[in-house]
This record gives C-alpha cells, sequence and structure tokens, in this order.
DNA sequence: GGTAGATGGTCAAGTAGCTTGACCATCCTG
DNA sequence: CAGGATGGTCAAGCTACTTGACCATCTACC
C-alpha cells in the first residue's frame, strides 16, 4: 500500500468525522437546542450515565479541570447541568444532566441517527454495521477527546 | 437499526478519526517538524499540489482570510511557506511551499502510512481496503475542514 | 476609456476557550 | 492526628480566531 493511498483514505476517514460532527451539530440546533458548541457532546456522553466530577470531565475531554470547570459553568448557566453534592466525598460535586440536559442528548442521538441514515441509502444497511464493526476495531478503546 | 447503534457508530468514528489525527501530528513531530499544529496539515493539503492564494485557503479551511492570512504568517515566520506575486493578479499573492514545507508534507504522508499500517495488522490489507471505500462514498466530496 | 462595484489582501481591535499558577477544603495514610 | 495527596475554584495570561475598516487591483458596463 503507497503512502498516497495511505493520505487518501486518512483525508476520507476526517471528512467523514468532519461531516458527522457538523450534522450531528446542525441537527442538535434544528431541534431547538442553542449555545453548544460540539465539543460539550462529549461532555454529556460523560455526564449521561450517573454524572461525573469536574476532574473526570477534565481527564475524559484532555484538558485541565480549570477549563472543565468553566464548561461546566456554561452548561449549568444554560440548564443543561446541575452541581450537586458528591455523596460520599465532601471534597467533590458531583455534575449531573439536567432534564434539559437529557433531552439535549436524545436529540443528539436522534441527529446522529438522521446522519448514519443517509449512510445507509448509500451503502446499505450491513455494509454500515460492517463499517461501524471495523472502525470499532481500529479505534482506539479510550475516550473520545476531540483532538484538533 | 437503533439510535443507540448510531451513537455507538458516530463514537467509532470520531474516535478513529481522532486517533489518526494524533497519530500523524506525534509522527510529525517525531521526524523533526516542530511548531505546527494539527489544522496546519489542511492547509498544507491545499497549499501542496500548486500553491493558493489566502482567500482558498481561508474557503478551504472554513475561516475568515484574516485568520488564514495569520496562518501563512506563521507558515513562513518557519520556513515552510513563501509569498510569491501572483503570475495572472496583481492583487493577490500565490502561497507556495518550500522545500522545508515539502519534507513536512512528505513526512506526514509517512507518518500516517504508519497509523494505517497499523489497522492493516488488525484488519489486513483487503478490509482496510474496503474500509477506505466505503468512507470515501459517504464523505461528504468538499473540502475537508476541522469542523471542531 | 473611464468609472463603479467586486475581489484579494492586510492592519487593528476585540473575543472565547483554553492555559499556568496560586490557593483552600477535604481526603487518606502512617 | 499530623502531612501529603486530591477535588475544586479564583485570577491572570495566551492564542487562535472573529468583526470592522481600509487600500490596491481587477472586471463589467456605458
Amino acid at each position: 500500500m503507497q503512502n498516497s493511498d495511505a493520505m487518501a483514505l486518512s483525508a476520507a476517514l476526517l471528512a467523514a468525522a468532519g461531516g458527522l460532527t457538523q450534522r450531528i451539530h446542525e441537527g442538535v440546533v434544528a431541534r431547538g437546542f442553542e449555545g453548544l458548541r460540539p465539543a460539550h457532546g462529549f461532555a454529556f456522553a460523560r455526564l449521561a450515565p450517573d454524572g461525573a466530577t469536574v476532574t473526570d470531565l477534565a481527564a475524559h475531554l484532555g484538558m485541565t479541570k480549570q477549563a472543565a470547570s468553566q464548561l461546566v459553568d456554561e452548561l449549568v448557566r444554560k440548564g443543561y447541568a446541575e452541581r450537586r453534592p458528591h455523596p460520599a466525598d465532601a471534597r467533590a460535586r458531583l455534575v449531573m444532566l439536567t432534564e434539559s440536559g437529557w433531552a439535549c442528548t436524545r436529540a443528539a442521538e436522534a441527529a446522529a441517527a438522521d446522519a448514519v441514515r443517509a449512510w445507509v441509502d448509500v451503502l446499505g444497511e450491513s455494509e454500515v454495521r460492517a463499517l461501524g464493526d471495523r472502525l470499532l476495531r481500529i479505534a482506539p478503546g479510550g475516550p473520545v477527546r476531540p483532538a484538533w
């Protein structure tokens, strides 16, 4: 395999990821959630299950805890999250999604589903499943971080 | 296909793209090119064939021409590009890669090839080719822009 | 051929999202 | 119950972008 093939594959992967990010973002906006940037989506993904501390979030997003704290401030101010006392550690605070935050998460899922549906129209369902399977096997198991 | 499947596929795609970006960047640094951010790679891709004007570059990168101009300033200051008079338009200036810029482009190709080689080890060559083929078909034909 | 608007580019100032540094409160370990 | 580690915030600074204003040159129309 030539270097130029590797570049073509890389470009396709980055273009697909960029397009997906943009479509999800547009879909979320279209569903009435404003003032959010794609980076917030990564935060929602970490907060969704059971909440998280600011330090957890910072590690997940690959940023300092100060920056994560600012980001949480913003989510709180906009009503998507709230800080609650941590049940087991008086230093820590558990950041949890509000009902509005959950609604936004569902909107993001719906937008992602729309984007994937467009791929199914082009490739067919089995091909899309195969694509997902292969991506999973080459994706670094770790956290999904905005890397550039 | 469930919404949760779409999210899993999206996460895998974004993780793969993020990992690839990071690996390319690390590979470029490891080959001795410093002071460059991943975003510069997108600029190099546009400059590589025959040079480009600042306005072209801005459109390609999805930013204002002022920002693109600043970015070119930086590349010039670091010796990767140079501004030459445009042969057919006295207003415009043609930004071209220097020999050092070409060397950096080759380093990025080599780093991408390394990353792809790691995928081949996991999936096998034919699967990786199939992956690239499918990505090309779902990627928005347009320019590769850093979308978040 | 001259003039009016469009286009390429830069200078200047402002903004948003991150960083580093300092600090306090609470925890855990010996 | 000390002393260090950890969770979190406040404050200041940096950097890559933005918007706004401006000049030089191209292009189209009369």
